[in-house]
DNA sequence: AGGAAACTTTGCGCCTCCTGCAAAATTTCT
DNA sequence: AGAAATTTTGCAGGAGGCGCAAAGTTTCCT
């Protein structure tokens, strides 16, 4: 029962979701991260200051759990398409993928990218995680392409396609418009493929 | 003498100079930010622990004080160049420009780099500052391109040409190799022109 | 030059973050 | 039920970072 199976396992998984719920609450009450405390926190959630740092090494990256937990069901998705797809398009779907499994909450996503490009803290702590996705699936990115993770290829690839996914994701959430979330994102990878400095054929873009 | 000019601006670019140099000393000396404090630093630098703290926000943001610099003159030479070249280029000859006019001490740059490589707070302060280039520099790059700066197609050229910078120039100061960093970072964004999912032709990419 | 105005440096106090440690509480195993 | 494993908590302490007001510099004006 190394994982999910145990009563101690699950509630772990609580404590962490409801603190993570509660910075959420706070932040979005006190108009910003930098305007709550670990120890409001911790109160909100019904647990001690201490745990609280148990748990998380900040209140940014407690506000970003979902973005972490994401980030790591798209790295174990990516793992297995690698295997049956080109990687371009592994990423791609991949990313898809994510999105759309997701408890879809428009609204409570477009308050957290609103927290999070008002704080700087934010904005370094999501980088930070970005990164840290970089270098956990670059290995994933070198063997599918028959490259060594050192290699200028590899690291392009993967580094543009997050940034494409970012990118696509927060110009979507600000504005759907009438596509869907799937299409932004094809599209915006449609771009890099066909070379960045050829722009979109049609307006919108 | 807004700047530059004045015996007052010259002693302050001189003491954050000095604040910067000394963290990168310490940093070096301690293998590690982490392991130096701020009264550390401001004893080093000679001037008081509140005064360190009046010129930076923290140990990170005086290590990568240069990183800074740089990048605000990349923004002053794009605003140029965004007029008599196309964008993605004038991205390109931006980048090269800098790091040309840099005192360039290699061995140094490599130092930094192990730093923030080895360093989570200071991956997430370069992201920060990387993601506040892209704010400053978004309103040129849609300018020149005719869209608006919440366009996709803006963002997405300045966001894939900023990773371009950062990871060919990370590569090529892991191994130099035969070419210059001018010929790297042209050979990064030759690839994202062509089309990200054509792999180079030629090996040792 | 000489003094007023503008600005910088510094010390001090304060709050918050975050971590180590060891005791208390809780869950799991047998 | 009782022992073992694990989590929660309080406490103490180092360090970061900011507001404030006094002291020290530089600049400006006449």
């Amino acid at each position: 029962m190394a994982d999910g199976s145990g009563l101690r396992e699950r509630k772990k998984a609580a404590t962490k979701a409801a603190l993570s719920a509660a910075t959420f609450r706070l932040a979005i009450a006190k108009e910003g991260v930098e305007n709550v405390t670990a120890d409001e926190i911790a109160a909100e959630a019904g647990v001690s200051t201490r745990t609280f740092h148990n748990y998380f090494a900040s209140k940014e990256a407690a506000l970003l759990h979902d973005f972490n937990e994401t980030s790591n069901a798209l790295l174990a998705d990516l793992r297995e398409r690698a295997s049956t797809q080109p990687i371009w398009d592994a990423i791609r779907d991949a990313a898809i993928e994510m999105h759309l499994d997701e408890k879809f909450d428009l609204e409570m996503m477009r308050c957290r990218e609103q927290l999070i490009h008002n704080s700087p803290s934010l904005i370094k702590e999501q980088s930070g995680q970005f990164m840290a996705l970089f270098s956990e699936a670059i290995g994933i990115v070198a063997e599918s392409t028959g490259t060594a993770p050192t290699d200028l290829y590899p690291r392009l690839v993967l580094g543009t396609a997050l940034v494409c996914i970012k990118t696509t994701t927060e110009h979507w959430l600000a504005d759907p418009g009438e596509r869907t979330l799937p299409e932004a994102i094809t599209e915006g990878f449609a771009v890099l493929e066909r070379g960045i400095t050829q722009p979109p054929t049609l307006p919108g873009n």
